[in-house]
DNA sequence: CCAAAAGTGTTCAATCTACACCCATGC
DNA sequence: GCATGGGTGTAGATTGAACACTTTTGG
C-alpha cells in the first residue's frame, strides 16, 4: 500500500479494528479464468503475490471495504461482489484478527489496472497461481468452487461479458470457469430453458465467419433461484 | 453478559478486537426444528431474546470461540459446526466491528441447559422466534435456508439423532427442518440410493407398534459432494 | 378388534446426455 | 475453394413425483 500522508496514522488506528478484507477478482482472459493478484513489496511476506485487501477505514461496511478494494485495484465499480467466508489469521505481529474473504466477477474489457510504483497487480490463470502469502491459496480455491457451482443456479456470468454477446462467447466463459467443453446444442437448450438471456435485433459481423446473433441478459442483477 | 472479576477487563481489551461470534443452535424438539436463545438481562438490548454469541478471546480462532459459546451453553461438544456467513454490526458503542455468525446443530437428548441467573436460555420453533436483538433475525433465517439447502447434498443430519434410530425418525428430522411433508416410499428410496445409513441388527420395539428396523449413519462426520 | 406406525413397487413425466451435419462468410 | 465458426434435432437413459395397501403390535 502506497504511503501518502496519514496513511500510516489510519494503519496504526484501524490494526486494532482486527478485520481486513481480501477480494478474489476473476476475469475472462484468452479463454481462461483468472485472478488478480498484487505483488507486495512490503512486509511481510514482501515479494509475495497476494490477493488485494486491507484494513477497514472507520465507518466502512465490510461490502464497503471490498468494494472500495475491487475499484481501487480494476477501476470497475458496480459488478458481481459477494462475501465467501471469513479465515482466521495467524496470530501475533498486531495484525488483523481475521480475514474476510469476497470474490468479484468483472468483465476484462472494462478493466484499467493500477500501475503502482511498490506493487504491481497482475493476471493470473487460475490452474497457474503461484504460492500466495497468508493463506490466500486456501481462498482461491474456496472461490473457484464456490463460482462453479454458482453457475448452475444463478445468472452471475452476467458480470463477466458485455452487454451483448453471442451464445459461443456465454459457452466460452461457463467452459473457462467449469475447465471442460460443453456440448454447444445441450449448453444453448439449458441456458434458453432457464430464460437468463434474451435474442437482440443486433447481429455480430466483425469477426465473425457467420453473421450471429447477439444476446443480452434478461437481468443484470444477481438472481438467486 | 454478566460480570464477574476481570469480565471488564476483558470486555474492554476485546472490545478492540472488534470481532464477535454469533451460534445458531439448531436441534428438533417436538417435532418443530428449534433455536436456542438466551434472554439478555444487561445492555444493550436489556429484556431481549438474543443468540448466544460474545467476543473472541485472546489466542483463540473463530471457530473455537464458536465452539466454547456452544459448549457453554448446551453442554454439548464435538457436534456439527459451520460459519455462516459475517455480518457488520452498527457502528458507535465502541463495540465489535463486525459478527461472524455459525450454526450448530444438537441432538435435544444430549443437551443440559445452563441455567443461569442473569440470564436465561430458551428454545424457540424456527417458525415462532420473537424480535432478536441487533440484526439476529437475519442471521436465524439465513441459518434455516442453509440448512435447507443442505439437506440434499450433506449428511449434515446426523447430528440432530441419537447413534440409532429408524427411518421414520429421520423422516421426521427431514420434514421439521423442510416444514413439509414428505413422501415415504420416496424418501427411503433417496436415503437408500445415496448410502448415508446402514443397516444394524437391532430392532426397536418400546413404544414402536410395529417392531422397526434401526439403522445408523454410515458416517458421522460432514460430506459434502 | 381397532388404532397406529412400518414396510414395500410401479407408472409417468421431465430432465440430462450423447451425438453429426449444413451454412454463411472472410481470406 | 477452403477454413472457421454459427446454427440446429432426436433417441435413450436417468431422475423425480405421484400414488395404496398389507403387516404387526399395544391397548
Amino acid at each position: 500500500m502506497k504511503l501518502e500522508p496519514g496513511a500510516r496514522t489510519i494503519e496504526k488506528r484501524a490494526g486494532r479494528q482486527a478485520v481486513a478484507v481480501a477480494v478474489v477478482i476473476f476475469t475472462v482472459r484468452e479463454g481462461r479464468l483468472s485472478v488478480l493478484l498484487i505483488h507486495r513489496a512490503a512486509e511481510p511476506f514482501a515479494g509475495r503475490w497476494a490477493l488485494p485487501g486491507g484494513l477497514l477505514l472507520p465507518g466502512e461496511t465490510l461490502d464497503q471495504a471490498a468494494a472500495r478494494k475491487l475499484t481501487g485495484e480494476t477501476g470497475v465499480s458496480d459488478v458481481y461482489l459477494e462475501q465467501l467466508y471469513t479465515f482466521d489469521l495467524p496470530p501475533g505481529c498486531g495484525g488483523p484478527r481475521a480475514v474476510v474473504a469476497y470474490f468479484a466477477l468483472v468483465d476484462e474489457a472494462q478493466v484499467r489496472l493500477e500501475s503502482r510504483t511498490t506493487w504491481q497487480p497482475a493476471w493470473y490463470p487460475v490452474s497457474g497461481v503461484p504460492a500466495l502469502a497468508f493463506d490466500n491459496n486456501a481462498i482461491v480455491e474456496y472461490a473457484l468452487r464456490r463460482l462453479q457451482a454458482k453457475l448452475s443456479y444463478s445468472n452471475v456470468v452476467y458480470a463477466l461479458l458485455p452487454e451483448r454477446f453471442t451464445l459461443t462467447q456465454l459457452q466460452r466463459v461457463y467452459e473457462a470457469i467449469l475447465e471442460r467443453p460443453l456440448d454447444k446444442r445441450n449448453f444453448r437448450k439449458r441456458i434458453q430453458s432457464l430464460e437468463l438471456v434474451e435474442p437482440t435485433q443486433q447481429v455480430e459481423r466483425s469477426g465473425a465467419h457467420r453473421p450471429a446473433r447477439l444476446y443480452r441478459f434478461a437481468r443484470r442483477e444477481p438472481l438467486t433461484f
